[in-house]
RNA sequence: CGGGUAGUGGCGCAGGUUGGUAGCGCGCCUCGUUCGGGACGAGGAGGUCGUGGGUUCAAAUCCCGCCUACCCGACCA
């Protein structure tokens, strides 16, 4: 490709509302171009991007006999309404209408319509398959944000598992869990496996794949010592003990003029760790309390994971107050027996604490959790902190951010049960087929790429993915030895299948530079005057900045070798 | 959904409080001189000032509504 005739068009200053070092950077590469909020248009560099992760993506999922087909992306009502996350999906899915007044959605994730597909499998002779597809999703979220990383329109690479059984599963789950590490390292993506939270997806484990980088947005928990990885929303650590001192035979009421949170209630002289944290949760319509200690955290997927909700969300103001009589600040579930209340594993056995009395203006102290709170359910509720203990090992935890690159999931039977996905197995019972879905998002993986491979001057694309593997600048496009030269180069290097882009602009050397440093190609190949005068031509690799001068002769078999 | 910021040529911005018919840098086009790290000179092209309404002789500027984008939050009970 010439870039006379490429279109790519650069600019020097970013946009001033991008943020993140990809968003920048492929804005101003000229690789992408906004629509409206979440919405981009892929320009020529970006899509050649995408189609080599597409490929390499493709190769790993045949290599571990994956199948590749496509499913609409508009997809009727009636299958979400089957599975139930018609409602669950709430406002993420896209609705529409067809002219009968038909409702539709787009394309949110697929379980649903493999699941349908599946259901043509009928004996146990037929299993396991493994199914693909690289498609369109969309996805309305609350906040597209940073570029290419969180958008409403994107290319996902979505694959599923049919299994006889739960062995059969763990096998397939496997053979994803290792594609997905080869997948990411030809990204040259450094992709940590954490145990996951499978949020409304259904199904046992998971496990996601995160990239450690500024601009992410998933917390992640690590263990340096013995490797124990875990996403915010899983997470557990040591909880340090409480001793609690003899309380009274029951709670006590005291006035808390003006005291609304657990600080005050701490310089009231209550230390934080001998409170109850109460919140209100509203959990597929249900006003519902769910207690931590007061100097931990809740976190609101764990809860939304253990009692298994469609919809949660935090309780308004009004609806506090109906349902216990008080304001947030005064709150507790002392005698609180028609509300569902959910406590956290740190306050089981715990006696003598300080929680609201639902009185504005009123806590009780000396409660004793068994004796004086009726308690529904214990579940992990906490949000585990930097700097605390492995459960594990004892180590220090770090929390990190990283972006989240690929995730996987063992699904079980749910969608198969639903769809009637059954088979015959050897002694003739009918089984649920056991399912796995497995998602890599392509165009988030191309940022991921660029926030992890960059540098001041622009993008360093790994050889792998990079949109052309050599840029050949001519320094002299007046200088018809130069030009000359560099055809023949072109011309012999894109014979032996390496694609080059020939920067045959008539532009100052530097602009080229500064140009092909950003957009990021690995290697360039610097033709000018100086260089011929002596036979050579300047090899430069784009990582290091290392320059080579190498004979005109022996070009060609040097950057076979380093393409390799 | 809540809070904040902002919409003026392709990109980055000024102008606005004090209304008078739009400007700067980069980029783009032409010519010339230059030419190994974002050149210089001369001459050009390009803008319904997000949008609808209002006030006024006159609105980018003042007033009201709407739209859009970005940032923070949507845990501190």
């Amino acid at each position: 490709m010439r870039w006379t005739s490429f279109f790519s068009p650069t600019l020097r200053d970013a946009p001033a509302d991008a943020e993140a070092p990809s968003h920048k950077l492929l804005v101003r590469g000229g690789f992408i171009r906004q629509l409206h909020s979440g919405h981009y248009t892929l320009l020529p560099l970006a899509f050649r991007v995408r189609k080599k992760i597409i490929k390499i993506v493709e190769e790993e999922m045949d290599a571990i006999g994956g199948q590749e087909v496509q499913m609409p992306t508009l997809q009727p009502s009636a299958i979400w309404k089957e599975s139930g996350r018609w409602e669950s999906m709430g406002d993420i899915m896209f609705r529409l209408e067809d002219r009968h007044g038909g409702e539709a959605a787009l394309g949110v994730t697929a379980e649903e319509i493999f699941a349908t597909v599946a259901s043509e499998v009928s004996s146990y002779k037929q299993l396991p398959q493994m199914w693909y597809q690289i498609h369109t999703k969309f996805r309305d979220e609350p906040r597209p944000k940073s570029g290419l990383l969180r958008v409403r329109e994107f290319t996902m690479k979505d694959a599923y598992s049919f299994d006889l059984d739960e062995a059969g599963l763990d096998t397939a789950f496997e053979k994803q869990h290792q594609a997905y590490i080869r997948i990411f390292n030809r990204l040259d993506l450094d992709a940590i496996p954490v145990e996951a939270s499978s949020g409304n997806m259904g199904g046992s484990d998971s496990i996601e794949f995160m990239v450690q980088a500024p601009s992410g947005e998933d917390d992640v928990m690590l263990c340096s010592s013995c490797g124990y990885a875990a996403n915010i929303e899983k997470a557990i650590s040591r909880v340090d003990e409480v001793v609690d001192s003899a309380g009274p035979d029951a709670p006590e009421k005291f006035a808390t003029p003006g005291i609304r949170t657990i600080v005050a209630l701490v310089d009231a002289g209550h230390p934080a760790n001998e409170q109850i944290k109460t919140m209100v949760f509203v959990i597929d319509g249900q006003v519902t309390l769910a207690l931590v200690r007061g100097d931990h955290f809740i976190n609101e997927q764990k809860l939304a994971d253990a009692t298994q909700a469609n919809t949660i969300r935090q309780a308004r103001r009004e609806e506090t107050i109906e349902s216990l009589g008080a304001e947030p600040g005064s709150l507790g579930a002392v005698n609180v027996d028609n509300i569902p209340v959910f406590a956290d594993h740190a306050l089981q056995g715990r006696t003598n604490m300080t929680t609201g009395a639902n009185e504005d203006d009123f806590h009780f102290s000396g409660v004793d959790i068994a004796r004086d709170i009726a308690v529904d359910e214990w579940m992990d509720l906490r949000e585990v902190q930097d700097g605390e203990l492995c459960a594990n090992c004892g180590a220090n935890l770090s929390k990190v951010s990283t972006i989240e690159s690929g995730h996987i999931f063992k699904l079980g039977t749910k969608y198969a049960e639903t769809f009637g996905a059954k088979v015959l197995d050897a002694e003739g019972k009918t089984s649920p087929i056991v399912m796995g879905s497995y998602g890599i998002g392509i165009e988030r993986a191309m940022a991921t790429i660029v926030e992890t491979h960059h540098d001041d001057n622009g993008i360093i694309w790994p050889i792998s993915v990079a949109p052309f593997h050599v840029v050949i600048t001519v320094v002299q496009m007046k200088d018809d030895k130069s030009v000359e030269i560099a055809e023949a180069i072109y011309e012999e290097l894109t014979n032996n299948g390496i694609e080059v882009l020939l920067d045959d602009r008539d532009a100052r050397a530097g602009v080229k530079f500064a140009d092909a440093e950003l957009i990021g190609i690995p290697v360039r190949i610097t033709v000018g005057p100086k260089g011929i005068a002596d036979g050579v031509v300047e090899v430069v690799d784009r990582r290091d900045g290392n320059m080579n001068s190498i004979k005109i002769d022996d070009v060609v078999f040097n950057i076979q070798d380093r393409i390799r």
